[in-house]
DNA sequence: AATTTGTATTGAGCTTGATCAAGTGTTTTT
DNA sequence: AAAAACACTTGATCAAGCTCAATACAAATT
């Protein structure tokens, strides 16, 4: 028997212009009826726990998704056991871009907590997309976002020392938890400190060390996860130069 | 008095239906007409020289360009003089990606060597798509592209050592040379060793004294910007792993 | 042809951050 | 509650690759 008290997972339909993430999401800039149409096509399932895998590279290209609530880390995993950790993703924030080229992922994501998605059909989408300028011009906007964002970290991982990488690391974590309307000071980071060195392209050794000497420099306190950044313009200064930033290797 | 017999550059007019490029570019897997009509909005300029600039970080996004021949360079300038070059890229190549999130170019592009580009005005392009779903798929597919190649690049930058990283970009332009029809082994790398370095996250001393390296262990023959590759089998090795790949830092 | 300027190579020494190793604290399993 | 597994921290040492410096070579300019 059917019970219609009970709330099942496939019952619970949020919609997009409900959600509190729409401004950050793909949605973005949609009309009403525009976010009607695409919401339509979006699936939102039960939620994943601390790793589970959202997908795995070679996978087939289904969904794009959003993470609407947890976090999660995108990684190319090598033969040898090793991985490099791409990014880590927040509400809001759509992964499985780099799955179009061949509709087949070429990364892994998993769950650093739980977390919960909606996904979104690629070929729907595209379709939708293809009669609806406004939702394609969106997909173009976060593609090249991606890219931009990709040429950021490059000039981190090849230009900056690993001071200046942890720092700018925590103001992005800083920013990115404002623009969700939680605090930009005092907040808990859901991956480890090797997945942090991983992503920074450093030892976990050194990210450890980084963290107690900006605890005993005042620039923040930690225990575990929970970070509080105390300073927030010294760590800008460290990121974006000024008397602080030495950083290394030379101009062209 | 205007002369007919001089052909002028705006008279010029290669159709991307007689561009021996047409299946590494923007037009690769459009039928006839599609590509006849994407043709219609696309422009053709007279060409660049050796430093100059094809757009500027900060200026507006106009149009994307697909370089027809020579090659460029794309790089964020920083304050102080110095720059992180993003990427190289030769014939048959998409640029300015990265500037359609907010219509304004987030890096600087300029030519390596004498370089011609095909423009293709955005704001049409964009229109085009809408109407032409194999169109729309492709831009697709070629951001998605990107964004799987700077994945690549950050796991150069963020795991590899300074051999397998030249190791790594030299069999890169060996394979897009040999893409473009030429010789896989025994081609002119059209940028400094500075600008190399730069991209690798290696200073110029190092690009330099690896390329000596591997000429003395019979890899490759440099002398300046020739370079011939002599054992393409052991660079892989070098790249992929095996006997050889001895890769810094740990696994996850 | 000679000078200047820019680019590449080579050497010596140093620094940053990796590696190795041990120990502490936390979480999960039994 | 104890044990095991895991995550993090701290210390000591080492090496890859950077910096500084000098030189060699090539291209551009006079």
């Amino acid at each position: 028997m059917t019970n219609r008290n009970v709330v099942s997972f496939e019952n619970i339909k949020v919609a997009c212009k409900n959600c509190s993430l729409a401004t950050l999401c793909l949605p973005m800039g949609l009309s009403p009826e525009d976010m009607e149409r695409l919401d339509s096509i979006v699936k939102r399932g039960r939620p994943f726990h601390r790793g589970d895998h959202l997908f795995r590279e070679g996978d087939n290209l289904h969904s794009l998704r959003v993470i609407t609530s947890g976090s999660v880390k995108t990684f190319t995993p090598s033969e040898d056991g090793g991985e490099q950790v791409l990014s880590f993703h927040l509400p809001g924030e759509l992964i499985g871009l780099d799955a179009i080229q061949n509709e087949c992922h070429a990364c892994s994501a998993k769950a650093l907590e739980t977390t919960a998605v909606c996904e979104i059909p690629f070929h729907n989408l595209e379709e939708l997309s293809s009669s609806m300028p406004s939702l394609q011009h969106q997909m173009y906007r976060l593609l090249s976002r991606e890219i931009g964002q990709d040429s950021e970290m490059l000039t981190l991982l090849g230009k900056k020392s690993a001071e200046e990488r942890l720092a700018t690391f925590l103001l992005s974590f800083s920013e990115r938890f404002k623009k969700r309307g939680f605090s930009a000071t005092d907040f808990f980071l859901s991956m480890s400190r090797h997945e942090i060195g991983n992503y920074l392209g450093l030892a976990v050794e050194t990210v450890s060390r980084l963290f107690t000497r900006f605890q005993e420099e005042g620039l923040l306190h930690v225990e575990r996860k929970h970070v509080q950044l105390l300073d927030l313009p010294r760590l800008a200064t460290i990121v974006y130069g000024n008397e602080n930033g030495r950083s290394r290797q030379g101009h062209l």
